[in-house]
DNA sequence: CATGAATGAGGTTTCATTCAT
DNA sequence: TATGAATGAAACCTCATTCAT
């Protein structure tokens, strides 16, 4: 198993004074231009430093080490997208479901969009992180967000309600990462939010109506047998 | 944008005898090997040929540099899953709809998960591999499939059969990322295939569907509007 | 040979006001302590400072360097040492050799001991210092003060008394200076000082006596030969 | 408590090819030099890999840190001067005290100044290094031998051997010390030689007699009272 | 005066790659 | 052909010291 050193991935001072406030702010958007324009392999901390108009040792003062930088870069990135969930889940409750999906594709696509180049920049840093556990959080956080929602919908149920709202934000994370990282277009992006919505009401409903299909149907159909 | 010294990717020689071909699947597994026990980046030429019980020296026959190796890793990985795709696309041509998604996702979740390790771990290399070539090369091949199969689907017909297929391979392929990165249980597993057939299903049929409901519809119901 | 920048080893201001005494105090204290929590590699001066409860700035305007810092440290904790068997040197003239000896031995042993702490410590740090010269120039007043006192001894007369000093005092600060660094108990210490006070007695003696031995006998025993 | 990250001590090959023995020979010998040229201080692993002719990766390869190659020094070292005062206490067994001792210091001093200036170079490291380790162990291998010498000695018993034997061996060790960092001459060696009998033989003599004496004495003479 | 953010030279260590054997 | 010792560029990180506030 990956044994990292388990350095502190905490940031080391909080920037309380102005000053500090604009040195860290340079630096964590210097992580995400070093990232874009030389890849995760060759960000170095002094890359990072000097694009950002500091010395490494300024950077250092901020982040014990050179994870500890990635590991808030990523942070603040997914917890804005998964804010933008919870805050479209809040004010989505009692909604019928088409409405509740086409609002959280939104959010969430809006939320990655606005830092696509964040958005592209970071999938390559995450395992070297064990972003895990951070994904593991934030994804609780959606996922709770998400549920609380889905039971306001009316006239729907879910009989695995957690499962069914983790299929459905992997897929759409899964299809938006695939987009951003062949580069989108215009079109593409319209494209893109349509079909996630289209993904995620067709799916959603689905799940809803297999707790009683099962009872009738008995199971799923499967390759190698005739539909009726 | 990232520039990689554009050393070549391609292996340094055809394995043709018998021995050779022991050693650089042995080369191979191990890298996999490495990759899982020690994390991306701390996967050394060394430490992968020290596994594979040769010397460096021996792995710089084959491979001219750890890029190239790590490609050909991904590459015969990712090869792999497509090439189950692209098999059960072709015996499944004039099948059902409902069948023909079932066959792909058997297929790529049969593929993914005979290798699950495989999977987890290079996940990981990817980002720093430029990987992006590959996978467009892999990803048209299995869209190219996908699409001819579900053009002879009886009744059925996609305004957007290209971005369609991309959609919904992007998505399953997230999910069961998603899934393998925070662990399975064989229970999960089962759950996966079954939601994934679901999924797929209920987005291609209302995929078709929006055919001709965007002429009578005109538009997607989006948040803020009341469903009728 | 060492070629040390040769910044000023001397203190920046000498601390007249009362606030200052106190802040140096604490500067000097946190020195040693940090030497025993984090060893001499480890000790930086803004962990100095932490722990005296300054700001590195404060400290850099008493003490211009590190160097002189440490300097000041080993400087007081020797000092307080060599006054110590100064003031039993003047304290005993004239008083039989076992008296004398008695009496440096308890003073010297007392003086490292009321700050074992200190005398651990700074075994550690005397090396990187050119202690050298301090060590030399302390050593010197030691040895001054204490052939003074053995000229005084009543019956008894050294040929070489300034290299017996030497002998004397090194013999049992190397004595010290193991046991401290192994640790010392209660019962150990008391073994030190019985077993200090023999030690110095007996060479002494053999060491006076040495005078008239060598005319007489002509040399040492040396391993080879029988003892008659 | 000094806290040292618990890196291996261990050097990580042994050489066992004829180059390889070179090689880690110069290392070892560069070592001491740099130490002497520079100081403790300013010794870096590129300076010791460059006076070596070597580069520093060949350093790493020997010796997986800093620390462990300023270990390996140190070992060689002290072991040489221990296995020395070893084999001299086999060698004299059963002769008469005076010889002993003489034999041990002879082979002591001969031994440190066999190589003056690795010993001395030597008392810069062994803090930094927790040494306490090495030197304890190697500290109970001296005393081991010696102790198991000295209880053949005809005509003298000990009541506190270990102890005294401790207080032998580190009261001449710390007079050979002293001596060495002030620098020494032909004729201060001789007297070295000579007073380190003279003191040793006198002490062992005394803290033998010690036995009885206690019994009828009771106490040893302090200072503040007047010898009969 | 005191503070502590900023500096950046320089130290330790790794690791892809080569090449003499 | 296989080996693995040697290389050295380059990465990460520390810390003595300064100086604007």
């Amino acid at each position: 198993m990956k044994t990292h050193s388990q350095a502190s991935l905490k940031p080391r001072k909080t920037p309380v004074q102005a000053r500090s406030g604009v040195t860290v702010e340079a630096i964590l958007e210097s992580t995400i231009q070093v990232l874009l324009s030389h890849g995760a392999e060759r960000l170095t901390t002094t890359r990072v430093a000097e694009r950002a108009g500091v010395s490494v040792g300024t950077l250092y003062q901020y982040y014990p080490n050179k994870r500890s930088l990635l590991f808030a870069v990523l942070e603040r990135h997914l917890g804005n997208v998964v804010s933008a969930v919870e805050r479209a889940c809040r004010e989505n409750s009692h909604r019928p479901l088409n409405v509740m999906v086409a609002a959280v594709v939104q959010a969430f696509v809006d939320a990655k969009l606005a830092r696509r180049d964040a958005s592209v920049a970071l999938y390559a840093v995450a395992p070297d992180l064990d972003g895990e556990a951070l994904i593991a959080k934030l994804t609780k956080r959606a996922e709770t967000a998400m549920s609380s929602m889905l039971r306001t919908a009316p006239g729907v149920r879910f009989s695995q309600i957690e499962f069914t709202v983790f299929m459905f934000l992997s897929a759409i994370a899964g299809a938006t990462r695939a987009l951003l990282e062949v580069g989108t277009s215009q079109e593409m992006e319209e494209n893109l939010r349509r079909h996630l919505v289209l993904l995620g009401q067709a799916y959603l409903k689905s799940a809803a109506g297999q707790n009683r299909a099962r009872k009738t149907r008995g199971r799923l159909q499967l390759p190698g047998e005739q539909s009726a």
